[in-house]
DNA sequence: CGTTGGCACTCTTCTTGGATGAGTGCTAAT
DNA sequence: ATTAGCACTCATCCAAGAAGAGTGCCAACG
């Protein structure tokens, strides 16, 4: 099938979708013939909409309904029509001030950014911590809680905070848990973590002979703790947002997005495949066959450290959205949290 | 007013309340003179409802419909009339074989517990964790990120870690943090932190005279990081199964409800004043002047391990609400929890 | 040949009015 | 004290009609 859409089709679907996205209504023929830089007789526009139709980029709820642009037309219109806008001054600077970052520990900064991405969007926003495999080593510790169970907590390079619970098989005392923190920190502090996997793999090969020294034991409990990839969280926040939107006011959309939003893993799912690509990520749509987002894109970024660690972010609203304004405020937010990160950690 | 209510009244208000609460329906007087247990006629049931409205315990959305227990009415029950039951068998069952809690950190397992207390009741779970001044100080880590901010990490007995970001005025090195970090884990671990709080402020004014030692250093910065508390933080498991209820399906309910979830302010202020009362609490309706939160009720109660640390968890639904199931589920939930903490600290 | 005005047609939405039925409150009889 | 009977109220349901928006197609026009 032809792609080439020719200049008057593509300033009509242009048109639909600017106006559609503002008012949430179908758009007819008059109102379009209407609008100052088309200068076509509603009856001439009604040819184009046709063929538009036909290509799958609009669609009519019914006969007497105006036209609503498809996926496959917001798809085309983000890829060749849109025209990113600057993000507003007012906008920036409502940003600037709404940051009082400073205070904020790691999480509490990717917290606080999906809370200003969701109030200002309007929208729900959605940050995912940054894989742990993506991230550097910056300390462990180890702590008894009873004879077999030891809390072990790590920190990354950026702070970020993250701690699970280990059965160990023999008892360890505090003391030697305290040896085997400082021999971890000591040799792998400052090593991106694939980085500390392979040299605990190497070294535990090579300890082979020492069967039961501490320093085995250090390698094989860390070995453990780390197989586990910690990442994946992902924080949703003003999920109530959505429910201004009145594509969304029906119950059983709501109820099925509150429970995608609950259970989380498709989000991650999403938002791996999202962090794959480099720079602004737009999801239109049930893409794939994911019906629990129909109705919905998403819009998101990497940030990251200049050590590395890359998380996402962005923000999940429904198709019809003002992609102009909120795709740069996306792209903004990841360079800020980008910003902040590098400034905070070394 | 007198509160006396006949033996009839009483078994009217009960029967009323047992009927909605399974139906969701107004209760009208032939449906409940047709009930067996009361060998009434419709005429004499009319009499004793009419009765029970004037009291303020029932109402009538509009002439021509049955009654409907008020949130006054809800209270008399709870208090007078309702008889808890045994947990069934089967959720008791349900719930041994759910809780594969052993895996799991502290914080795994009260998020686990809100899941569960979700999927079990249909409502929504909401777990607090302990507030930090509640609990018993178990370790201490300062880790520092860049000259002038470090990240410092608490351990409380229970195996629950928070942590916060520092501005510290004059740098200091990872040795020196280093040193620090031992010398409060060895003076203050296993103390409760009000305690330690106290100790820190004794010492301090002993140490008047050190003007820059490391320790004063140290107990400064302890000190300043221990006055704010960091717990209230909340766990709200399940927030779609609010869903499924009738009673919210309309909209701007479901968004005020929702809206109430995103914020947790008031949820932390409710749980909070939940907490001060030991076995099970239930709250209903906006019994003060939370219109956030009416036509909803909460049922809570206090999980502590033996050290004194002390949470609260329970679930929110609508005030029309099994409370006969849902009470010793929470009170349930609540000791398994207890327990859990007490096994694993120590 | 592209463009446009005209017109019949479709389909949703809103309103109206009547029928139905559930449930009440009151009164008089038991 | 209890109850049967009855008039009354009010929400819900359904059908029919009017209004309005927008389309598709055709014929005319430049």
């Amino acid at each position: 099938m032809s792609e080439e859409l020719s200049e008057r089709s593509r300033l009509i679907l242009q048109a639909i979708i600017e106006d559609y996205t503002s008012t949430g209504e179908p758009v007819g023929s008059r109102t379009l013939s209407r609008r100052i830089g088309i200068n076509l007789s509603p009856a001439s526009v009604r040819n184009v909409m046709a063929d538009l139709e036909d290509l799958g980029y609009l669609f009519s709820p019914h006969t007497s309904a105006g036209r609503i642009p498809t996926d496959k037309g917001y798809r085309f219109y983000v890829a060749s029509l849109l025209q990113v806008q600057q993000l507003s001054r007012e906008v920036r600077e409502h940003l600037q001030q709404e940051c009082n970052f400073r205070e904020l520990d790691t999480e509490g900064l990717l917290r606080e950014a999906g809370r200003i991405l969701s109030a200002v969007s309007n929208y729900t926003g959605l940050v995912m911590v940054p894989r742990f495999t993506s991230t550097v080593f910056r300390r462990i510790e180890f702590v008894r809680l009873t004879e077999t169970r030891v809390l072990v907590v790590f920190i990354t390079q950026t702070g970020i905070v993250q701690h699970k619970l280990v059965d160990v098989r023999e008892p360890l005392t505090q003391g030697e848990l305290d040896e085997v923190t400082n021999y971890l920190n000591q040799e792998f502090s400052g090593l991106p973590i694939q980085e500390v996997k392979n040299r605990i793999a190497t070294e535990m090969a090579r300890e082979q002979a020492l069967f039961d020294s501490l320093q085995r034991r250090a390698l094989l409990l860390s070995s453990y703790v780390l197989q586990h990839d910690l990442g994946g969280q992902v924080f949703v926040e003003g999920a109530s947002n959505i429910f201004e939107q009145p594509e969304f006011a029906d119950l059983s959309t709501m109820k099925r997005l509150m429970r995608t939003f609950d259970q989380k893993s498709l989000l991650v799912e999403l938002l791996d495949k999202a962090q794959q690509v480099e720079g602004v990520q737009i999801l239109i749509g049930s893409a794939d066959n994911n019906s629990e987002i129909e109705g919905c894109s998403l819009v998101t970024s990497c940030y990251s450290s200049h050590r590395g660690t890359t998380g996402i972010l962005g923000v999940i609203g429904p198709t019809r959205m003002p992609y102009a304004m909120v795709i740069p405020l996306v792209d903004y937010a990841a360079s800020l949290v980008s910003d902040i990160l590098n400034s905070e950690s070394e």
